[in-house]
DNA sequence: GATCTGCTTAGATGTCAGTCAAAATAAACG
DNA sequence: CGTTTATTTTGACTGACATCTAAGCAGATC
């Protein structure tokens, strides 16, 4: 496989992907930007992780509400953030002894977007 | 990592999974059977595939359609659409030389409906 | 400033995933 | 029935990834 270094899940950098993939075809420039989003979530604890941040009140958690969540070790999890962070699809903030983990709405958006089937109203 | 075999993201089996992820938290056993179509989605290749596949004419695709698309092998192309395939994604069809590839929309749609971002109105 | 707590980084290890070449299967066609 | 074409399976190789322990860093508190 080739070296994808994952680059940030911006709206901007990701304008060209706002369309259905069922609409037309990716082409490999924009498949492989969004490659590394899908893969991120495609760990268990990732995708248990970015649940966790973005239901839980107040929009963020503190790393140590989502630790105990889990069987394993804390550097672990802190692995599974960086890489969602690497990605942009959250954010954090250090506000005095905790650090708090925030959803990126729009990332989410984006991929859902990409996922979604247009009603095809006339068929 | 545990032994995780791949079941088919058929919506029955998912039922319990239609609800927009920053809803409610997911619990281990809906990430469990979630992560396996997100990892799926996490290769380039078989992210341009699906999208090929589902954007194609009469929504299908011979596989012969697709191998020219990639630089890579043919066994390649096939181990990726195999892939697709165990988790629901696509369907396939033999008919005659020739097998067709096509996108299963149930799928998508549920992936998408996990990912969307419920408009906050009264936020 | 010594220490405690919260979190991350570094390094090591075992497992998994993507790739290819070669062989196998399956249908069509002469 | 032998050959050709389309696709998959097998087996091997290599690199990536999830996980852990141990160590580092950053605030807070005494």
């Amino acid at each position: 496989m080739s070296k994808q270094s994952i680059g940030p899940l911006t709206p901007v950098a990701m304008d060209d992907c706002r369309v259905p993939l069922v609409n037309e075809p990716l082409n490999a420039d924009q498949a492989e930007r969004l490659a590394p989003s899908f893969k991120a979530l495609g760990d268990p604890i990732r995708l248990r992780l970015l649940s966790l941040i973005a239901s839980h009140e107040g929009g963020e958690a503190c790393v140590c509400d989502l630790t105990d969540a889990f069987d394993v070790s804390a550097p672990t999890i802190s692995h599974h953030l960086k890489v969602l962070r690497a990605i942009g699809l959250v954010t954090s903030e250090r506000r005095g002894t905790w650090i708090y983990y925030r959803a990126e709405p729009a990332a989410l958006d984006l991929l859902s977007t990409l996922l979604s089937v247009p009603q095809e109203v006339g068929v």
